[in-house]
DNA sequence: AAGGTATTTAGATAAATATCTAATTATCAA
DNA sequence: TTGATAATTAGATATTTATCTAAATACCTT
């Protein structure tokens, strides 16, 4: 869980998930919407696809990435974990 | 929403929401479930606050601290916002 | 093969953050 | 009022993190 609250914690980096979101996309198309450098990007995405919330897959020339909406589920339990007062009182953090 | 997003980023803070889960506490209680010093779990309990994830109420000597169940609400509709594809195209970020 | 474009990696730096000790403030209890 | 306890604030430090430029890698096109 650790990794995917930190990799939250970043605006650009809910931006980018964001973008991903209407649809796939590959790496200059996200750095169009963003004013950082591809090397940030990179580093960016690189902690996205740790957390699990992105996915990549190299088309040719191109990377193409993609929201892996799984990993939300897990975030979804989580806040509800905290927000059911009685319940079976949350499973370990990280 | 970035507020929210940092003080979630944090182990010994979702710890805290944790424990505030299950009942209000005084900070000294908070702290025997924690491994930092005192001066650590008010600088963490400030950003919380500045969260407006938890409360607190002064009871004489002792700060009292509850869960403010109302804005984990935001971050679930963000969630959701990412989750659902199709829809109303979230908000903004901040 | 050579040159061009897309992306990542390396290395450096500045800013943010988590933590500590020591000092301060506020309240309680004799 | 004095001494003890609870919590926060101040100031310092080490770690993490976001960012950059430059270099490397991978693939495409001619």
């Amino acid at each position: 869980m650790n990794n995917i609250f930190k990799a939250l914690a970043d605006p650009n980096r809910r931006k980018i998930l964001k973008l991903l979101r209407e649809k796939d996309m590959f790496v200059g198309d996200i750095l169009e919407n963003l004013n950082i450098t591809g090397a940030s990007l990179s580093h960016h995405l690189q902690i996205l696809k740790n957390a699990d919330l992105v996915l990549s897959e190299k088309k040719g020339q191109y990377v193409e990435y993609s929201l892996n909406t799984t990993v939300f589920q897990d975030v979804l339990k989580w806040i509800y974990d905290i927000t059911d007062k009685d319940d079976p009182k949350g499973g370990k953090d990280e």
